[in-house]
RNA sequence: GACCCCAUCGUCUAGUCAGGUCUAGGACGUCAGGUUUUCAUCCUGAAAACAGGGGUUCGAAUCCCCUUGGGGUCGCCA
């Protein structure tokens, strides 16, 4: 049976390259009718939490990425090779670092780190490549002995065979790393935690996967991974490996991009200290602050760089899957973008959800070349995608979306404005946040309105004879005597406007739209009027017009 | 620097593996018109690509080589 597995470590949420991946893995399973499982890789002692693995976890869910097997979340998991957790493996990997050692194929090594990394320094400088001499191979044994015998801390290192090593790959095809080119690189740290490269094969073996896919950036760990499986005598699955997602300036696509945009802005800003958030308090521990400058395999949290980043004014790259469901799009059109970049399904269909994918997934589509992540283009299926929700769906999407992001919308609207709110947006919201964004005038108190001069403002209320001023008054009467449903508010309007605007609707419609949301963006102005209630939008136009000499004395200053 | 990967409109791609039907198709974006009470939507149309050079072949976007460009990896991270 095909078997694939999703294999993250828990520094974070899922990004989209991993989203992706994942994606891949599970429409490859099902497709095959196969299993798809999770596996955390939380080897790093120093980098794992237990709240970013269940991050994770919840990004797959709402894209709707099912597993059969891995740690239990939300009716997903379970199975019987586990444990899912690599840091719960550590018995495993023992038995099978033992049965290395003993062949004679892994030995102990006593260089500390910052011995090699002084000497990959010196390698630079010279301008040769670094490779590890095999220094601790022409130790004494009874040294080596001796020296295991008092405790001294050591690594153990692979011994690569010779020879050129072949990867056949399902999506790049043959490629061959020349013999010399691996060193003998680390199989278990000074800490006995197995490095990557073991913990991966041992757990790929052992828990049955016949599919690796992910991403290219490993393809050199691949040849490392090839030797390391036919030493211990497992078969080898196959590869398949992704090509990179790369951002609009071409670069890679990564989960530390956030990082970066902070340490390019903290650089630029020459920022020795913290910034003080509005509270007063630095946003950073000082302590955490100067641990991250000091090296870039920290990074912040995502609470601390999202303080950070609002307090220096940047704007943090959206990467993460949570990112964009904060953004307001759909999932099914995560979903359906992802599998674009790097998959079609041959002919000119570009719009699919994911059952079309798990019927029609399959590796030999995929793209060799990378992909640049076009927003415009997200943007465009995710229009699409609402628009071809019924009005039920959008509202209540849009309900829960307020009430996990905004839920300011749901406690100043009641159930019937919100429906209407919902409505009166739905085909004109490129994403579940633009109605919230545009809308902000529904939610807030009449009194924090002002009409600034802008160009718009002023040819709407100031221009033409008569000018919107003049309209908003005569009609004002007429509008308090209305009845206040968009059917009946839309003949008063229309009727107006044939008595006393050339028949041109736009003509009051635009003056009283500023009057009662500050601006000239709002659903169609019928709909505003009743969502506003007819209390509120009567003050406000009247408030509007008791504002109309500071806003002509603000003209002519 | 060493090794590896990649190369069709600005972007995602179809076509490449099985060379001719490709005066290279679609989508997003852009531009120009149109509809519309604002914004957005919607409609119509246009511009826009086989990176360059050598081969192989009757014939190359498609096969081979070189160049150029882009990217990845080179951690006791994964």
């Amino acid at each position: 049976m095909l078997r694939t597995r999703f294999a993250p470590s828990p520094t974070g949420h899922l990004h989209v390259g991993g989203a992706r991946t994942a994606l891949f893995c599970w429409a490859l399973a099902r497709r095959a009718e196969g299993r798809f499982l999770l596996r955390i890789e939380d080897t790093d002692r120093k980098r794992s939490s237990a709240e970013a693995g269940l991050g994770f976890c919840g990004d797959l869910e709402w894209l709707g990425i099912d597993w059969d097997e891995g740690p239990e979340h939300g009716g997903n998991g379970g199975g019987d090779t586990g444990p899912y957790w690599q840091s719960k493996r550590l018995d495993i990997y023992a038995e099978q670092f033992d049965r290395l050692i003993e062949a004679g194929l892994a030995y102990p090594a006593f260089e500390t780190a910052d011995e090699l990394q002084a000497k990959r320094a010196q390698a630079r400088a010279d301008k040769v490549a670094y490779k590890y001499d095999r220094a601790a191979l022409d130790l004494d044994p009874d040294t080596v002995s001796a020296w295991i015998e008092e405790g001294r801390p050591h690594v153990v290192r692979f011994k690569v065979p010779s020879g050129p090593i072949v990867i056949n790959d399902e999506v790049l095809g043959e490629v061959v790393v020349p013999d010399g080119e691996l060193e003998d690189f680390i199989i278990r740290k000074a800490d006995g935690y197995p490095t990557y490269h073991f913990a991966v094969v041992v757990d790929d073996s052992l828990m049955g996967v016949t599919h690796v896919v992910r991403g290219q950036e490993h393809l050199n760990n691949t040849a490392k991974h090839l030797v390391l499986q036919s030493a211990l005598g497992f078969e080898h699955p196959a590869y398949a490996h992704l090509s990179l997602i790369f951002n609009p300036d071409g670069s890679k696509m990564s989960k530390r991009d956030k990082d970066k945009a902070l340490r390019a802005a903290v650089r630029e800003g020459g920022l020795g200290e913290p910034p003080a958030g509005p509270d007063g308090v630095p946003v950073v521990e000082k302590s955490v602050w100067s641990r991250w400058l000091e090296s870039k395999d920290h990074q912040l949290d995502l609470h601390q760089a999202t303080a950070l980043a609002s307090v220096m004014g940047v704007e943090l790259p959206e990467i993460d899957v949570e990112d964009f469901r904060r953004a307001g799009y759909l999932p099914g059109v995560m979903v359906n973008y992802l599998a674009l970049l790097g998959w079609s399904p041959g002919d000119d269909r570009e719009q699919f959800d994911a059952e079309f994918l798990r019927r029609h997934f399959s590796l030999d589509r995929v793209l060799k070349s990378p992909a640049k992540f076009d927003r415009a283009k997200l943007l465009a299926f995710n229009l699409d995608a609402i628009q071809a929700l019924d009005a039920s769906e959008f509202h209540s999407l849009l309900r829960a979306y307020c009430d996990a992001y905004h839920p300011e919308f749901l406690e100043r609207l009641d159930d019937v404005q919100f429906e209407l709110f919902a409505n009166a947006n739905h085909e004109r919201s490129k994403t579940l946040l633009d109605p919230l964004s545009s809308g902000r005038f529904f939610i807030e108190p009449c009194s924090s309105l002002r009409w600034s001069p802008t160009k718009p403002v002023r040819k709407a209320l100031l221009n033409g004879e008569p000018c919107g001023f003049d309209l908003l008054e005569s009609i004002l009467p007429e509008l308090e005597a209305a009845e206040w449903t968009a059917d009946s508010l839309e003949a008063v309007i229309g009727a107006f406007a044939e008595a006393h605007a050339d028949g041109k609707v736009g003509k009051i419609a635009q003056p009283i739209r500023i009057a009662v949301s500050g601006g000239t963006i709002s659903p169609p102005i019928f709909d505003t009027l009743v969502i506003l209630g007819r209390d509120r939008s009567l003050k406000r136009i009247r408030h509007c017009l008791d504002s109309r000499a500071q806003l002509q004395a603000e003209v002519s200053a």
